[in-house]
DNA sequence: GTCTGTACCG
DNA sequence: CGGTACAGAC
């Protein structure tokens, strides 16, 4: 590996305190190679985010708190150039699921998109609603010339592929069409779906179900991604899910794993 | 020691499930040389408690459990011959507060006496009612004759030698002339206050406030006893506290520590 | 299945 | 301060 080879991760840890060790034991024993990673689901204010640890570690972390639900933050071992919480439209930002840190080379968009819920129903709504939101967000802040990568736990699997049953999960949440058409919106904007262009027949999961096990079946879901412009895809030389936090029973794990892209830096 | 030696134990453990491995430490740290254990507050129901490290380490178990409050439980070597749970009066049994176990040597109360309330509200009234009940329990249930012990958590500092400092604790819960009469008419039915007749001048406590960390100044109460009957306490060759469940953090210990009565069983 | 708040009791 | 129960979310 060259040293100039930069390590992004994006990991929902499902609470960034009941995982603390967890993470912390995760970075050692990648040795501490990531050099900036996204956290979805937070579950903590930002007086509560346990940032000492990270700072010892070289972090500096942009944090977007919210009790009890939702929460991101983005820890990255240069500071950014600017931090954005949120949309920037008090409508939108009652929730705390949207983190925007520019650095020189690129900018990141970190998010948590909702869970949603059936067909029809009112948090259904709310996350379509919040993906077209999320679309002119994007269409309105940026440029698909530009590095940009927007990164986190999208709530959908795009395709088939992306599911482990698409018999049994027929209807799922986070396999409707209108949820995988409002990230296909995404897509069609100028952003490129990482892992499917360097890997297109692979079935690789992020998320799997505390519910029966299913990570020991590898019963789960393509839920995370990493979205990139042509601008920043170009300087990815690899991904891939990082299982190691996933697969253990204890301390308890979260119920996504992370995903890991690697870049060359210029 | 001699080898027909009995040593029996009352540990308020403040929930047997959350405290089980520190419980089992110290039997280990015992060498197992408890021959009965008088435990109050289970907090948990019968079906909930962790009965295989009780048996495989050789105790018979007689259980009145309770959801989230309360709950006494019996365990030794030998099978009592007998087991009473309650008072056996529907009124007075609706809190899991007494369990009766009988020997062929001796008979065992092991109880959880209410904590009580500030003066004249309706919490010290209960305490004082359950304290009226249970003697009239004990005249009508033994005779002073008989060898009987009644152990456990009594919520009550007997003396001022029995609270850190009585001009702070001045009209505290637990030291209350009402509170501190019931548990004297026991003594005066005929039973004996065994540590302090065994030790008439030492200040030892029982119990240390878990609010701002009063055990590593030695800031408590002797709540906990056992009174016999002198048929009882003339088995009796000493008694203490045993500090090695209580002083220290992690585990997090109980606020209880567990009193020790050694006997000579001929 | 796991986590966080809130509530209640010690 | 520390335990359990419950509701709500995912």
């Amino acid at each position: 590996m060259p040293s100039n080879t930069l390590r992004i991760g994006t990991f929902n840890v499902n609470s960034i305190r009941a995982r603390l060790s967890l993470i912390l034991d995760w970075l050692t024993h990648r040795q501490d190679d990531l050099d900036i990673i996204c956290f979805q689901e937070l579950k903590a204010t930002h007086d509560d985010f346990p940032l000492s640890p990270f700072e010892e570690r070289g972090y500096f972390c942009a944090i977007w708190g919210q009790k009890a639900y939702n929460g991101v933050a983005t820890c990255s071992r240069n500071r950014p150039l600017s931090i954005q919480r949120g949309f920037g439209q008090k409508e939108w930002d009652r929730e705390s699921r949207l983190i925007t840190t520019t650095f020189p080379e690129f900018t990141l968009v970190n998010l948590y998109a909702p869970r949603g819920g059936e067909p029809g129903s009112q948090k259904w709504r709310y996350k379509l609603n919040w993906y077209q939101h999320l679309l002119e967000f994007i269409q309105n802040s940026f440029s698909p010339e530009q590095p940009l990568a927007v990164v986190g736990d999208f709530n959908v699997a795009l395709t088939d592929l992306d599911v482990y049953s698409p018999e049994e999960l027929a209807g799922a949440i986070g396999t409707l069409p209108e949820e995988r058409e409002a990230v296909r919106r995404l897509l069609d904007w100028g952003l490129v779906d990482i892992f499917r262009h360097l890997y297109p027949e692979k079935q690789q999961f992020t998320w799997w179900d505390y519910i029966g096990g299913a990570i020991w079946h590898n019963e789960g879901m393509r839920l995370d991604y990493l979205l990139g412009t042509p601008a920043f895809c170009q300087l990815i030389t690899d991904c891939y899910v990082d299982l190691w936090p996933r697969r253990r029973r204890r301390p308890t794990p979260s119920d996504h794993a992370p995903f890991i892209v690697e870049l060359v830096c210029r």
